[in-house]
RNA sequence: GGGCGAUUAGCUCAGUGGUAGAGCACUGCCUUCACACGGCAGGGGUCACUGGUUCGAACCCAGUAUCGCCCA
């Protein structure tokens, strides 16, 4: 016997392990059967199970569950990423915590073995979360993008190495000097969309320039109403900047080409205050002359725009910051004619070396202020770039670095969306993709820090003329770069580039090398190289996730089965970090192979006023504690029936309880199936029915089980949802049950015999078809109806999707069982509208029915007397004197209910249907009446219009002469 | 500045040319033998606005307004 309610708590966990324990993760390997494929955006493995991963994994479950029940060889492909940034965060705070150990004095070494520990220990906890979930994962496979720390040959590691090394090679990475996004706290570089544009309370610093050589201009000036009041002359401009730090770097002032007022000052000079220097006034279409003064001060290697502005104008690049972001006591000159070049430094003005960013920013405000060139400090709000994981200031940063040429990747992976090799879905996000991959810049993939995949580069002095240390050349622009797969590989090339003589050693940095041949005075014989001490962006290797997973390099049977994959689900948050970049990676290294057909692109999940969830808001919830609550079920139905395409989903708690709700109706609907002896664990075919009841319910659930079919296939997961939800609670439980309790209580052992067979099936297919949303509650009933000498064999999750499509359509038992439907409706509403008792029995009576319709009223007397409460349900031949009746198209319901109504309520019953009849008759006849309509119109719509005419007006006409009669009797 | 999207019942949202829907909330009745995490019945909407296309528009087109997101 089924347990009142059904306990998530104590079931769910149990469940999983069993199936885990069966394998029925595994793909089932039958190579004869198509292959499915999905693999998941590999949570950090920092991570913690939040809302966004908790939809996004239910959705893929559901698919794979689906799938894997329809027959085909699924793999859900499951993983960790290394997530750089983010974990070396975790570990150095845990090190800051602990003692006083910071990264840099526990060295590169154990920094990163501290790490590996700290993933072994607790990094993954999000895979134990997952489970909770009900993920089905092939969780034998897991990968984990850094790949295996104790294997040098381990093949995620490989994989990296040959498709840097293979880029590289084909031209397609490159070392470049160029403005980076600089994060001061991490100090490392970070890629563009590691930045967000941020407002924040800021200000405009409007600063005054001495022209140089005594130069002077007609400066138009506007008196207090803000009306022209003539020039006045100034030997001096005024820019206007949000960062008046960056002034020490300056190298030019910028006026709008077309700015009137200070045309005459183009190619003049200013004398730069504080640092004393002559820079030129160029004109830059970059100036707007809306803004501020309309002239710019121009510090080309710490603003994006101004290195574009001073690229144009041929101005010097001074890098006036360290590291982080603090004055250096030399700044460097750099010049740019192909490529910038380092040209000298000289000393910074005295008391600004060593200032951080922001001290320098006081002070240049003090020191403007005490020259008297200090116009004013406008409070304004400003954007401001902000290291999405730091949340610190970036700094635009002049420095070398490692880059893909996205623009050349970007072309076959552009194409492939355009050609349809790959959709996405909902259709609209193509356009972000396209607008996105149409100017992609080059990407920035080496970063300053120590966790991650090391750069597979090596570096060695260029040695010159006669091998001699003294004329080796220590510019970094100048040094050889080896690139291979592994240090032996590296040697070999080394070998080949220095003379034969030399014996080529490893050292460990830079500084290394210098010393090694420093010490050999006279010829080099043993010559240095060592290896790139960056790490790549993380986003590098899940790139290659698709198919690295599946043992790239090598040519694996797993690849040739499984890439590409059916489809990949996401949000779209991670569209361009990820999913562009697989596409780019994937086509370029498979043959120009696609490594998904679809992509799916679901919503973000925000709290119940429409806000996205964050800590730092508190109003994050968690899935964890929901699942606690309601069961995992109950939060992956939410999630399916809110999750529309193209719609972000409100979450609320509300909302989980009522879809909890909704698993408790479906329990108790089995265990009325259990107390009235229904049969499980068999088949049924068309034709083995033979009550309209029961052909009929076969064929509701027909019609459900094609709906959730085409809605799965088409990624409409609320569809299918809301499929399942109305099939279950308003088919099943509200009528199907409801009609044979009648059967079941009574005397007709044939008919109970079948119904139980039906309904047990019924019920079997149910759970099949409900399995992929509610895995849990689905298989914990399969498991407990199973009954004796009908085993259930195996687990539900792997049994076969019901596809009798419309093999159980009976139109004969459908038009029965609606009239059975519409008819009992009908009495209970008019039994409330008139305040009848509901415990009352009342007789009824049906006149001027047809010969079927009398025929089905025989058929379910007993069902439509019980479920409307009758005492009687006769076939008359008119109307009992005083009963009320009900007209529906050619025949009429007679209630005998005099003794409990008030004539006005019955009054009222009547004008009001008799109103609502009146107006849809107008309508459809002002309709008809239309020549156009008749003759534009499909024939068959017209025809409907007609048919509802003559309904509406039969029924009409009885509810007229009813009226008519009570009027007679009052 | 460019792009994308939204605007439908009190709330959250489905609904891509043929009589406006769901869940929740609300109202009335019901301790009916699966379920009160329940049953039955009911109220509630100029489908943002203005034009257009069409026999017919929540839906297609153009514009307006408001709100949101992404990119620069």
């Amino acid at each position: 016997m089924l347990d009142q309610r059904f306990d998530p708590k104590s079931a769910e966990g149990r469940i999983y392990e069993r199936w885990e324990e069966a394998g029925c993760f595994r793909p089932s390997g039958d190579t004869s059967a198509q292959a499915y494929s999905v693999v998941i955006p590999p949570p950090n493995v920092t991570g913690v199970l939040h809302m966004g991963h908790a939809l996004n994994n239910t959705l893929q479950d559901i698919l794979i569950r689906f799938e894997r029940m329809r027959g085909k060889n699924v793999r859900w492909q499951p993983g960790t990423d290394h997530a750089g940034i983010a974990t070396q965060m975790v570990v150095e705070r845990q090190l800051a915590e602990a003692g006083n150990e910071s990264r840099t004095s526990l060295g590169r070494e154990a920094f990163v073995d501290r790490v590996w520990e700290w993933k072994e220990k607790s990094g993954g906890q999000i895979i134990q979360q997952l489970k909770r979930l009900g993920a089905s994962c092939d969780w034998e496979n897991e990968r984990f993008t850094m790949g295996d720390r104790d294997n040098p040959d381990d093949q995620m590691q490989e994989a990296v190495r040959k498709v840097f090394v293979d880029l590289y090679n084909q031209g397609l990475i490159y070392r470049d000097k160029r403005l980076v996004n600089w994060d001061p706290h991490f100090q490392t570089a970070i890629s563009d969309l590691e930045v967000e544009q941020k407002e924040v309370q800021g200000a405009f610093w409007h600063l005054r320039y001495p022209l140089a050589d005594g130069v002077t201009y007609e400066h138009p000036i506007k008196d207090e109403d803000g009306n022209p009041a003539g020039t006045e002359t100034r030997d001096y401009i005024v820019v206007a900047t949000t960062r008046p730090e960056t002034m020490l770097g300056d190298t030019g002032v910028a006026v709008h080409p077309d700015d009137e007022r200070y045309k005459g000052l183009v190619g003049k000079f200013v004398d730069l205050p504080i640092v004393n220097r002559r820079i030129p006034i160029v004109a830059d279409e970059h100036a707007d002359p809306e803004k501020g003064s309309g002239a710019v001060k121009i510090t080309p290697a710490h603003d994006f725009n101004d290195f574009q502005v001073g690229e144009r104008a041929g101005l010097q690049l001074l890098n006036i910051f360290d590291k982080n972001a603090a004055v250096k006591a030399q700044f460097e000159v750099f010049e740019k004619t192909n490529k910038i070049k380092f040209k000298r430094s000289y000393n910074a003005p005295d008391g600004y070396a060593g200032l951080d960013r922001y001290e320098a920013r006081k002070k240049i405000e003090a020191d403007f202020e005490r020259l008297g060139l200090l116009v004013e400090v406008e409070k304004k709000k400003v954007e401001q770039p902000f290291g999405d994981r730091s949340g610190t200031v970036i700094e635009p940063w002049l420095t070398d670095q490692w880059y893909v040429n996205a623009e050349e990747l970007a072309k076959p992976a552009i194409a492939a969306v355009r050609k349809g090799r790959t959709k996405f879905v909902p259709e609209n996000w193509t356009k972000t993709y396209y607008n996105w991959m149409e100017n992609i810049q080059p990407w920035c993939i080496s970063r300053q820090l120590w966790w991650g995949h090391r750069i597979p580069v090596w570096y060695g002095f260029s040695l010159g003329e006669g091998d001699s240390a003294l004329a080796a050349t220590y510019d970094v622009e100048q040094h050889r770069i080896f690139s291979g797969l592994s240090e032996q590989e590296v040697l070999e090339k080394a070998r080949g580039e220095y003379s034969q003589a030399q014996e080529i050693v490893l050292v460990a940095d830079e500084q290394e090398a210098f010393h090694l041949l420093m010490q050999q005075e006279h010829g080099v014989s043993k010559v240095p190289i060592w290896q790139d001490e960056d790490v790549l962006d993380t986003w590098f290797s899940s790139a290659l996730w698709p198919f690295s997973t599946q043992g790239w390099p090598g040519n694996t049977d797993d690849l040739k089965t499984y890439y590409p994959t059916s489809v990949l689900i996401t949000a779209h948050d991670i569209i361009f970090f990820w999913v562009a970049r697989m596409m780019m990676m994937g086509i370029h290294f498979m043959d120009g192979e696609i490594p998904f057909h679809d992509v799916y692109i679901h919503a973000l999940v925000l709290d119940e006023k429409g806000q996205k969830m964050s800590k730092s808001k508190g109003n994050a919830m968690d899935p964890l504690e929901l699942i606690d609550q309601y069961g995992a079920d109950a939060l992956r139905f939410t999630f399916a029936r809110q999750a529309a395409q193209g719609r972000n989903i409100r979450l609320s708690p509300q909302a989980v309880e009522g879809y909890r709700n909704f698993t408790t109706k479906l329990w108790n609907a089995a265990r009325f199936a259990e107390m009235n002896q229904c049969e499980f664990g068999h088949d049924l075919k068309p034709g083995d029915l033979k009550l309209p009841l029961n052909r009929w319910i076969a064929a509701e659930l027909g019609k459900a089980a094609t709906a959730v079919t085409t809605a799965l296939e088409a990624y409409k997961f609320n569809e299918a949802a809301e499929a399942l939800y109305q099939f279950i609670w308003n088919v099943l439980c509200d009528w199907y049950i409801e009609l044979i309790k009648p059967v079941m209580n009574g005397e007709d052992e044939a008919a109970k015999a079948e119904t139980r067979k039906a309904c047990g099936w019924v019920i079997d297919q149910t759970l099949k078809l409900l399995h992929p949303f509610t895995p849990f509650v689905t298989e914990a009933l399969w498991a407990q109806t199973e009954q004796e000498g009908r085993k259930r064999g195996d687990f539900l999750m792997v049994q076969d999707w019901p596809a009798f499509a419309d093999a159980w359509a009976d139109s004969d038992a459908e038009a029965e069982l609606q009239w059975v439907l519409d008819t009992v409706s009908e009495i209970r509403s008019t039994r409330a509208v008139l305040n009848v008792p509901a415990g009352a029995q009342v007789a009824a009576s049906l006149i001027g029915a047809s010969d079927k319709v009398k025929g089905w009223a025989k058929e379910n007397e007993t069902p439509i007397r019980q479920l409307a409460r009758l005492s009687a349900f006769d076939i008359a031949a008119e109307k009992p004197a005083g009963a009320v009746t009900i007209a529906s198209g050619e025949e009429t319901i007679a209630l005998e209910v005099q003794e409990f109504i008030t004539l006005s309520d019955e009054v009222a019953r009547l004008d009001k249907e008799m109103t609502k009849l009146s107006k849809d008759i107008e309508g459809t006849e002002k309709k008809l009446s239309n020549q156009n309509f008749v003759s534009k119109a499909p024939p068959e719509i017209v025809e409907e219009n007609r048919e509802r005419i003559t309904e509406w007006t039969a029924t009409l006409a009885k509810l007229r002469s009813a009226r008519d009669q009570l009027a007679d009797l009052s």
